[in-house]
DNA sequence: GCCCAGGAGATGT
DNA sequence: ACATCTCATGGG
């Protein structure tokens, strides 16, 4: 059925936005395992189609359908090159991902390209998540918690994540210990990035994707490598570390200034913008 | 071989 | 508080 009729680009969101890791693409149609239930999306000139089983408030806030993009454009009226590079991307859009699914998957893009970060959450999936079949393709679940928290380093390591294999372990054990993943949107910014912060493989920059693309968080402002060259080159900003970037970003940039982000970050990392 | 990728943690000053 | 090193891995 279709779930709506708003501008979004399936295979830039999905697949090449950076922002999400998960989903796979079999002839046309986009698949993956939401909420334990498995989702086909499908561009059509009637707008997005889906199939399987879903909630359609659930996806529709999932894909972020309910924001109005041409609105943010015009938060930056004063600032031409962050309207500018929004309105370069009509089609890009913040997901709104489930927190669990987003630190773990974040805490694997640290100091790695996203097709390695795929081929990772990929190799996670196979071998701690459920499988569906249907139509022919196989869609598997994000291993839960208790998953990662009951692995050996050793097989973590044997499935090349590296260095990386002890903070999902550790971080797996904090999350069922209580730590309060699905509370971080109600907390404040600040708050919510210092608690985050407290998990191991967890840094600033992390934190604030996780915050950004798991938790509403439209203000948190992730600086990464192709963020950072960008604000300096274009913005003129000059600060020491990636914090200050981030803190003196939210300063410029305001309530929304992450979903801002994106667009800046692909039209950076895509090379739509010369740095 | 070197450099890079949506960095973080440990160590030294 | 800030700079520097190291940490796996695969691709260019």
């Amino acid at each position: 059925m279709i779930i709506g009729k708003e501008s979004i680009d399936l295979k830039l969101v999905l697949l090449e936005s950076a922002q999400c890791f998960r989903w796979t693409e079999l002839d046309g149609r986009f698949g993956c395992v939401l909420n334990g239930n498995p989702v086909w999306l499908t561009q059509t000139p009637e707008g997005i189609d889906a199939e399987g089983v879903f909630d359609v408030a659930v996806l529709r806030h999932y894909l972020d359908l309910n924001r109005d993009y041409r609105e943010i454009a015009r938060e930056y009226d004063d600032i031409p090159l962050a309207k500018r590079a929004i309105e370069m991307f009509p089609g890009m859009r913040v997901l709104n991902q489930p927190p669990w699914e987003t630190l773990i998957t974040f805490i694997l893009s640290a100091n790695n390209n996203v097709k390695r970060i795929r081929s990772l959450v990929d190799a996670l999936c196979r071998r701690f998540g459920k499988s569906f079949r249907c139509d022919g393709g196989v869609l598997w679940s994000f291993p839960a918690p208790e998953q990662l928290a009951d692995t050996s380093e050793t097989e973590l390591r044997g499935m090349r994540m590296g260095y990386r294999a002890p903070f999902l372990i550790e971080t797996a054990r904090r999350i069922e210990a209580g730590f309060p993943l699905t509370e971080l949107k109600n907390m404040s910014y600040n708050d919510a990035l210092a608690a985050l912060t407290t998990l191991p493989g967890v840094g600033d920059k992390v934190a604030n994707c996780v915050l950004l693309f798991g938790c509403e968080h439209n203000s948190a402002f992730p600086v990464d490598v192709w963020v950072d060259k960008l604000l300096r080159s274009w913005f003129g900003v000059e600060c020491k570390g990636r914090a200050a970037m981030t803190k003196e970003a939210r300063r410029r940039l305001g309530m929304n200034g992450g979903i801002l982000q994106q667009f800046l970050f692909h039209a950076a990392r895509t090379g739509a913008i010369e740095l």
